[in-house]
DNA sequence: TACTTAATTGTACGTAGTTGCACTAAAGAT
DNA sequence: ATCTTTAGTGCAACTACGTACAATTAAGTA
């Protein structure tokens, strides 16, 4: 089993069901242009937990949305990046963005 | 008080937070060229229980997403329809789709 | 008088998502 | 021997999300 979907009703269902969860939007749209340790992330995330971020990052990689590359160093050093199906969905998490830079401002 | 967002990290966040739930992306997609009655939106909403969809219509409506428009008549008559805030989600929820359509085959 | 219809509302309950905090591993440096 | 660093894990608690089902309103019809 590739991933944890229930059941989707149809494509939008699919799709929100795989990128919905409070963090996925923003850890997607921060992995946008390159590798990040797992520490780099935790940074970038504001506010998330250890625990969340992990829960996340395992989740993302359960869907093929991120590729997790592990060095066997100590300390450990662990390096996150996009797969190509993760790749896809950064024109549409842009223009989410822009549409939620606009609103924002509009308040 | 416009809507309920808390604190958003950023945009990505905020417009995850103003349509992510479980049914938003679908009731807005289902939305997207017309008008619709509750029952008419019930039956399109494939599983949803008329508990959820009042208090799911009522957050986009608070979130200006959607537009109720009562008419004065027994039995009652309810029709939604986007706003234009709303009607500007619609090509990214289509982009969405288009990605979800594709991974749901490749499965 | 009771029944039907459409769009809800109310209460109670159950599950899933999220948080907080303490804790671990393993090699190298002090 | 203890400290430091990085990337986590484990458990309990809490809150938000979602479900099930009964009840409401008020006019029109049988």
């Amino acid at each position: 089993m590739k991933n944890k979907i229930k059941k989707a009703h149809c494509a939008v269902d699919y799709a929100f069901q795989r990128i919905g969860g409070k963090y996925k939007g923003r850890i997607l749209w921060i992995l946008r242009d390159g590798f990040l340790r797992y520490g780099e992330l935790k940074r970038a995330v504001v506010g998330i937990t250890p625990k969340m971020l992990t829960q996340t990052l395992k989740e993302l990689e359960a869907d093929e949305l991120i590729f997790r590359k592990v060095y066997l160093e100590v300390p450990p050093k662990v390096e996150y990046s996009l797969t190509d199906t993760g790749k896809e969905l950064i024109p549409f998490i842009s223009l989410m963005r822009t549409w939620g830079e606009k609103q924002m401002s509009s308040d």
